[in-house]
DNA sequence: AAAGTACAACCTGTACACAGCTCAATTTTC
DNA sequence: GAAAATTGAGCTGTGTACAGGTTGTACTTT
């Protein structure tokens, strides 16, 4: 039964002052990392006016930002029955993942960019992070948080624009399937896989070497695949 | 200096019963196409109000086509200004067919189709094509066809459906940029080079070899960006 | 009682009027 | 005469009313 979307936040104050283009940037990103960090779960079903009234504006403006997350593959708009969000299924969800694989070992190939202390800062914090989340099982939401930050760190060391738009797609259209397995699986293992994968990257990055992140990110993502496999039956 | 788009076209019978979506799919790729065979070069300005009343239609689809087309990076939408078909820069294009060479490798090793007669088939008939085009010089949206009609059957033999949906993206964010420098090329070397891919790529699909296909399209992608590097110019 | 049907509530799709933006030609000012 | 301000034509952005689609429910019929 799918449910109906419901959003209890803060009032997500909009700037005085704000292009269209920004109002339009910031309502995307809000809706994405919704639909990303669970709070909108697949199969939920979204309103045009209800997003309208929430965002004080008026449905056309809504409208364009459910269109591009539907060209994304985040929801799907069904007329007369409303915006939902999408669920994955099984071949599209392993092909996506071997695309991934594939796509991060070329992230270490085509024209990386350098390593910079900024780069390894934010990783250092991200271990921090993951360390802290070890005494809080069950918190989805903060690991997922933590990955979408990785992601972010790993997008700066891509200077390919076209790889890094196309990882960034594929991340979003699947990383939050991976999430909702989360409460299957053993809360320890989980965290010390994230974990041995933010010192290893921590660890390339010392040396500069991107390649080698690029391989250990391939690695992890082939790993996840494994560790859900279990839970995944074939038609 | 930039062109208004003008377009003497067929009628372009729609058809007696059509749904919102097919509606959607035949206008969304009429103007593709017009934009990938240079009947809109870069530059040209689109405008909603002329596109709406060609078709028939009001502005509202119109836009959600248009918008479409910028997240595929055709054209850009300028507030005020109108809708412009993009052309593209040095560096991104660069990047665009360096990743599409390493995307073309993957063809061949992700889940790729069986090839079937009917592939077969289609090659030969592009063979047959291509070599009554030697004798047109100067028929630059001939030579463009022909390329669309590969690039569409290349896609038939890739199994892994992220892989190829990014295959296309790129295809038709570059390909018409790469014609717009026939012009300037010898057009016997051109259509040479184009009779030696189809036969190389017809050679492989005899021995059911699709990962050979994927390392000869790499190479005519090379090769492509090879001859034209001559006008492009570092900044 | 069960199956079929009509309907009401809700959704997205479309058309259109108007607001806001951009740019260039024109007028004003120095 | 040159530079700055103005105005207007044309464009996209937004709001809104209504048309069209879908679905679950209540009702009718068998």
């Amino acid at each position: 039964m799918n449910k109906i979307a419901k959003h209890n936040a803060e009032p997500m104050t909009p700037p005085n002052e704000e292009t269209g283009h920004e109002r339009f940037d910031r309502i995307h990103g809000s809706l994405r990392d919704r639909i990303c960090l669970l709070e909108y779960p697949p199969g939920t079903v979204l309103s045009e006016v209800a997003l309208a009234r929430e965002f004080g504006i008026s449905r056309t403006p809504i409208r364009r930002v459910l269109h591009k997350l539907e060209f994304m593959g985040l929801v799907q708009i069904k007329n007369g029955v409303g915006t939902i969000v999408t669920d994955i299924d099984l071949k599209t969800f392993k092909e996506t993942y071997e695309l991934r694989m594939h796509l991060s070992e070329l992230m270490g190939v085509l024209s990386p960019s350098r390593i910079t202390a900024e780069h390894i800062a934010q990783v250092d914090h991200l271990i921090t992070r993951a360390t802290e989340l070890r005494n809080m099982p069950g918190d989805y939401k903060g690991y997922a948080i933590i990955t979408n930050d990785l992601q972010k760190t790993l997008s700066n060391l891509t200077g390919n624009t076209p790889l890094r738009e196309t990882i960034e797609l594929y991340y979003f259209r699947v990383a939050r399937i991976w999430f909702t397995f989360l409460p299957q699986l053993n809360w320890d293992e989980t965290i010390t896989d994230q974990l041995t994968e933010l010192t290893k990257i921590r660890a390339s990055m010392a040396n500069n070497d991107i390649r080698s992140i690029g391989h250990q990110r391939s690695a992890d993502l082939h790993r996840m695949l494994v560790r859900i496999g279990q839970f995944l039956i074939d038609p």
